[in-house]
DNA sequence: GCATACTAGTCTTCATTGCAAACTAGTCTG
DNA sequence: CAGACTAGTTTGCAATGAAGACTAGTATGC
């Protein structure tokens, strides 16, 4: 068998899964923008624990992945970031959301 | 509310995922050594396709968090290492594969 | 019989992360 | 108008994952 043996069993890809999303936290974010569509900062401050620092790095790595927009207006003289999941993202979160739930059907545990 | 704000919806509970279990390298090695039970270096080597210098860090900090045994022998002067899951690996394992199952099961996606 | 190649791993180096605290810019309150 | 608050960003730092260099010892070719 030459160079790259796929899927010695299923087993194996789990070594090709989307670091992306597979990070919890990020995962966790995911999450709820792929129920509620559009949410603000401060609602996925609270509603994950993450500290604002982190969660704005977070959310920043998904930007650059192409999987959320930010979206910064002013509402009243003060600043409001919306983020939403791009078509891209929303498909990155599904996929890797079925290859898991593939992944731990075959699992043993 | 105070401090800990458990499970907001069960979402949060991916917050405490088991990192060392997480991190695919490591479930990939686990998943091998769950249904083994015992394996050798080369033969993680194998299945796995990780680098040699990877699979052994990943190894020494499975071992660190008490996931697995390394036994190191000899073998008619050749020597040979081998991975076992600690019961504690098995059960972080098994904690693990059943808290993802549940994650996906609410999970959206 | 010794050097060359191979086996079986470990050690070292390196860039990338994730995280939290410090900081910034602007707004509201007493 | 001083201080507190809101809404985030930037910075600093330790820990991680990945791969290649290295080590110790064994078998093979000449």
């Amino acid at each position: 068998m030459p160079v790259s043996r796929k899927g010695a069993h299923g087993l194996q890809k789990i070594v090709d899964i989307d670091r992306v999303v597979h990070e919890p936290a990020r995962l966790l974010i995911l999450s709820y923008l792929y129920v509620v569509e559009s949410a603000d900062f401060l609602f996925l401050l609270r509603q994950t624990n993450l500290t604002k620092g982190n969660l704005s790095s977070h959310l920043m790595k998904l930007e650059k992945a192409g999987y959320v927009n930010i979206d910064k207006k002013f509402v009243k003289k003060i600043p409001r970031t919306l983020l939403s999941l791009t078509k891209e993202g929303r498909k990155a979160f599904h996929e890797y959301s079925q290859r898991m739930k593939k992944i731990f059907k075959e699992l043993p545990g």
